[in-house]
Formats: C-alpha cells, sequence, structure tokens
DNA sequence: ATTGCATCATAACAGTTATTATGTATGTAA
DNA sequence: TTACATACATAATAACTGTTATGATGCAAT
C-alpha cells in the first residue's frame, strides 16, 4: 500500500536506506537502543523491511560496520592525490574529526562498535584489523613526507603512525563528549604541537 | 541459608562486592550483557542482594562509574605527593595505561559508559565534568613542572593538558584493542616523542 | 488473464529484561 | 520469649527483544 507512494528502482537503494537509518539510531541512541523495531520506525516502515534484506541483524550492523571503514578509506584516498604537506594533513585530519554532523554519526557509531567489540570475539577482528591497516598507511604516508622533505628525514615512520592514530581516536572521543572545550581552532593547535617536533 | 556461610560485619563490604561484579561483568562480557541476573550469578547469588542494597540498576551503575573516577584520582594523588619530574609522570602514565589486568578492568568499563552516555543524558555530564577535571589537574601539573624547570618554560599548560588527554585517551582504546600492537616500551616511545618538544 | 516474484505488513513466538511483591531465615534488643 | 529489622531467595509481572511464518499488494512476464 504505502509502496505505491515509492519510485521504482527503489529496491536498490531500499537497502543502503536501512543501513543509514541503523547507522543513524546507533548514533543517536546508542547500540543497545537500536532495535529492529526502532529502527524500523526510523525508517518509517515495519521490521518487515529489515527482514527482507537482511538475513540477520548481525548482518545489518556489519554493514554499517564495513560502511564506517568504508568512508574512512574514501576520504584518506582522496587526501593521497597529487602532493600533499603537512598543511593538507593537518586539514585532513580536521575533517575526518567529529565536527561536522556526518562525521560526529560516523564517530559514534564507530565509538558503539569499538566498546561493544571487546566481549564479542567475531567483530573485534574487524576492529584489529582496520587499526592495523590504518597503522600501516599512516606509516608510509610519514615515509613519503620525510622523502619528499615536508617533515626531517631522521623520524621512525611508523611510531609516528602509532602516535597520530592514537591522538586521532582521544581527540575524537574528546570533542564528542565536549565539542565546545575542543573547538576547530583548538584541534589544530593540538595538532600543530603534535607535529611541531618533525618539521624539518 | 547460604547467609551462614558469611561472616558478620559482611553487610557493610557486600555492597562493595555488588558494585566489584557489576564492574567486573560490564569490563568482560560488556555494559548491554551486564543484567542483573547476570551480575547476580557473577557475585554467586540472586537478584535479591542486589535489589536489597540498590534501589535501581541504574543506582549501581553510577556508583560503578563513581569508583572508576575516583580510583584515577587516588592514583594521581600519589604522583604529586613529592617533587616529579617528566620521567615520574612518563611510569604514571604508563600504569595508568591498561596494561595490568585491574587498569583493563577499568579502562574497559569507562569506554562502556563513555559510549552509552551520548544518548543518555543524565551520566553525560559525569562524563564532561571529569575530563574538565583532568585537563585542569594536568594544565596545573604541567604549568608547575615549567615553574621547577623540568620542562621548558615557553609552553602552554592548558594546551599541553589537552593534548596529552588526548593522546592518554586513544593510546588506552589502542592497546585495549590490540595489546600486542602496543607493548610497554612502545607505550613510552611514544610518550617520550610526545614530550620531546617540551624538553628544556 | 494468470502465474510468479518482489516488497512489504502483521502477528505470533519464545526468550530476556528490570522491577516489584512476598516469603523466609538470621541476628539483635527488650 | 517476644519483637523487629537485616539480608537475602523466590516468583510473578509487564515490557521488550530478535526471529519466523503467514498474508497482502503490486508489477512484470508469459
Amino acid at each position: 500500500m504505502r509502496a505505491a507512494s515509492r519510485t521504482v528502482a527503489d529496491g536498490q537503494n531500499r537497502r543502503a536506506e536501512v543501513v543509514a537509518a541503523t547507522r543513524r539510531v546507533i548514533a543517536r541512541d546508542g547500540l543497545d537502543k537500536a532495535s529492529m523495531r526502532a529502527i524500523a520506525q526510523e525508517l518509517g516502515c515495519t521490521t518487515g523491511v529489515l527482514t527482507h534484506y537482511f538475513r540477520d541483524k548481525e548482518a545489518m550492523l556489519d554493514v554499517v560496520l564495513a560502511e564506517i571503514v568504508a568512508g574512512v578509506d574514501d576520504r584518506r584516498r582522496r587526501l593521497l592525490s597529487g602532493d600533499y604537506g603537512l598543511a593538507d594533513v593537518i586539514d585532513y585530519l580536521c575533517d575526518t574529526l567529529p565536527n561536522s554532523d556526518d562525521q560526529i554519526e560516523w564517530w559514534k557509531a564507530w565509538l558503539a562498535f569499538t566498546s561493544a567489540s571487546f566481549g564479542a570475539g567475531r567483530r573485534g577482528t574487524t576492529h584489529t584489523r582496520f587499526y592495523d591497516q590504518l597503522r600501516r598507511n599512516w606509516e608510509s604516508s610519514f615515509r613519503e613526507l620525510a622523502a619528499r622533505g615536508e617533515i626531517r628525514a631522521d623520524i621512525d615512520p611508523a611510531l609516528e603512525g602509532d602516535s597520530l592514530l592514537a591522538l586521532l581516536d582521544g581527540m575524537g572521543v574528546q570533542i564528542l563528549i565536549s565539542p565546545d572545550k575542543l573547538p576547530r581552532d583548538r584541534q589544530r593547535a593540538i595538532l600543530t604541537r603534535h607535529f611541531s617536533s618533525i618539521v624539518p
């Protein structure tokens, strides 16, 4: 009945709409409040839609988590296009941090999965592998920056990657908890201070 | 009946036992799995004990959260006794990070509360106030270190506090996710690098 | 026209949740 | 002993959880 109000080819997007609604509820109300009925209500339908496009609730959450990871990759690929300096990295980091509504949603959902992954075993590996990948990516980026003379040549790329990853994660959490204590210019100051020891 | 196997004056400690069991279950199985029955089973009793000493489940969780905050304060007070240098701060930070079984439990529980506090509003203020306090504490510590000549005199104490707080939080999360990627010596390396720009 | 498939709604199911009320020992004080 | 509060266990309750089965609707092809 209500399907008549939808356009055709919606079936393709319908699945993505479910995922988006799921992520929205998780970010707004928390992972524990993200029940099938709550997600369905967020989308404006019944749970029949969810069960039609996904076998399990777990399958839904897996896709949400996968999209978060893919989103980080996408933004990072945009940074790496062409020659980028330390200033570009700082700009990229500020865009990645939970400043915009979009990023706040991503970060909250990601953090919800993170704390939930401690108990469970299956989704925990997703986190370790994702962070391993981020570590390797940053390491190679710092190696590249050092080779191009953007930063000092005697730095330890792996150590720089680990340090930045930790700082970034911590800043994200702090911003989510009290955004007004850590506005954009404050973030830039922290990042600039962090990189002050590796500028040539 | 089973109360006969307990000693007298237990009534005083019994409440603390409930809190400890609650924290244990949260750290091991996650906040969502920490049901009244699960906590009671962890303690080896029924939910009657829990309802006897606490009005709500929420009241229990509040005490758990308060104990975590108090634990951080206790450890910090031990650091501030007497003259402490930058090396002492690094030692303290390594002890605070989730390296020991105790600290792992504290950190996991804290992180569970953190991600859960985004949706709810009541417990969220606990987080913001706690972090504000940490921020102020670190700021004054850095000011003191600068006055004593342990670190450079031209640093920004508030910025140093914010930076360290973020880095510390991030390192804690990273260690919980993949402890073998961030062992103790690696942690020390990151902290040493972090402080390299403020040594005299 | 009819068959069939995709897309949902509805309802029932068993399980789990926190909360509450009630019962039952045990110890203490009068 | 009697009276009473402490310290639990037990059980019932209503609400909520994910999953599943069953229908209903509309479109597309035969």
